[in-house]
DNA sequence: CGATTGGTTGAGCCCATTCAACGAATGTGG
DNA sequence: CCACATTCGTTGAATGGGCTCAACCAATCG
């Protein structure tokens, strides 16, 4: 049997609180498991789907990290998010019916597909289904508002706190510690999240390490003093 | 009679298609107006919603110009974006239930208020219907998308450069001229979307004038030379 | 092993910011 | 109606934060 035929089964489902059916009943759920797709392996590097790809899918990470980009045509390109366990993929593509990001897995990860056609036609059986459907791109909305935010009007240090306390309580939220976390991403994607460059990225790591906020070794970072690197997410810390 | 009553009905609006009700048959838009609610006329410089306020329509640009402001606590604020006629407005507060921006008018304006419970339910009886509100929220994702790549890696000039040919589009799209435009916001809210201080919104407008791309008279501009224009959007333009 | 990728750190530079002065337009109250 | 304040925009000069360029190190991998 291979992994890539597995069937989702959302009401086994250990994450099931942190994903799409979160607040659902028993019979809900077991509705939406008959018709949840394939549940599909996605190896560190791989491309879970690309810019002009058909949109057939919304992926819900079921396990691993992944991270998105927008390409721009003379070669730069932007990540628009990182996306851990529980989070959709594939939302910005609903739009045009084709995805318009490359979303690459930064570890061995699994996706729970869900055709995006009968995810629909379950939303006209199911309102509970499609207010939290709704809910959850509004979520996406709002959370792109506050990078917005961050990209706008934040100076350097005030992005990469704000990052990492983000990154921090999304751990929390799944039970994993959010004071040791082992960053999935190099430099240059945080970097390119943030809008700095990677040298930038090193050298506030270093800078907050040196002032006891961090313990940062490679991609094992420690948060020493939380209250400290909160702190620093906004402009005056005197 | 009072603007402020007056019943919105799309099966006779002149921007239907530009709009929520965009493809839906003359039945669909029948008993959407049926569950439209209120028209609401919105002065210059008012507040349409504010934060905090308890989310419980959705609103439709029906004329005039507006802006969403998203508060940072140390009294920053960051433009998330301009919303002209068929616009959709309170898309990020579907999420907690409550608006997490600031929407205020930039011109005398009026918009329609579709009640969301109400609007969420017809979505259950009318599958178009919900399927064009997720195409919207996912181009809203999109675009959210679009201002991170150009907050996160493009220059002073090639942000003034893709705003302002994003606008001369959304206004020919209107059959509005594409090329003569008023700006409806000042050069400090231009700045606040963009990332960028007013003075340097002020020095690049000149400059583009000096260059003979845009003729530039306060609010006024007049795109000269489109395609010079477009090019700016991306570095190389030896 | 050499080659490649990822990360750190330094030195100099440049683009956008800051600070500042000034002008134009609009509105307000006497 | 004028005097005055306020808001909005332009432009200059100096500053600085993050970038560029570059060297170097560590870890991983075929």
């Amino acid at each position: 049997m291979n992994l890539h035929d597995l069937k989702s089964v959302c009401g086994s489902c250990t994450i099931r609180e942190l994903c799409l059916p979160a607040g659902l009943s028993d019979e809900e759920v077991h509705l939406l498991d008959q018709h949840m797709d394939h549940r599909q392996v996605v190896s560190k590097g791989d491309y879970l789907y690309r810019v002009g790809d058909p949109f057939r899918s919304l992926f819900a990470v079921s396990s691993g990290f992944f991270k998105t980009v927008l390409l721009h045509e003379d070669g730069r390109g932007q990540i628009t998010g990182f996306q851990m366990m529980g989070e959709l993929l594939g939302l910005e593509a609903i739009h045009s019916d084709h995805h318009v990001c490359d979303a690459i897995a930064l570890e061995d990860s699994a996706v729970c597909a869900i055709s995006f056609d009968q995810f629909e036609q379950l939303g006209q059986i199911m309102a509970n289904l499609q207010h939290r459907f709704n809910k959850d791109l509004s979520r996406e909305i709002v959370r792109e508002h506050n990078v917005m935010m961050l990209l706008g009007s934040m100076r350097s240090e005030e992005r990469l706190a704000n990052f990492l306390i983000d990154l921090a309580d999304r751990h929390a939220h799944r039970h994993q510690s959010s004071v040791e976390m082992t960053l999935r991403m190099t430099r240059e994607d945080i970097g390119s999240y943030l809008g700095l460059k990677l040298e930038t990225v090193s050298r506030l790591l270093s800078r907050f390490h040196d002032e006891g906020l961090l313990e940062v070794r490679g991609r094992r970072v420690k948060i020493l003093d939380r209250n400290a690197l909160a702190l620093r997410r906004t402009e005056t810390h005197n």
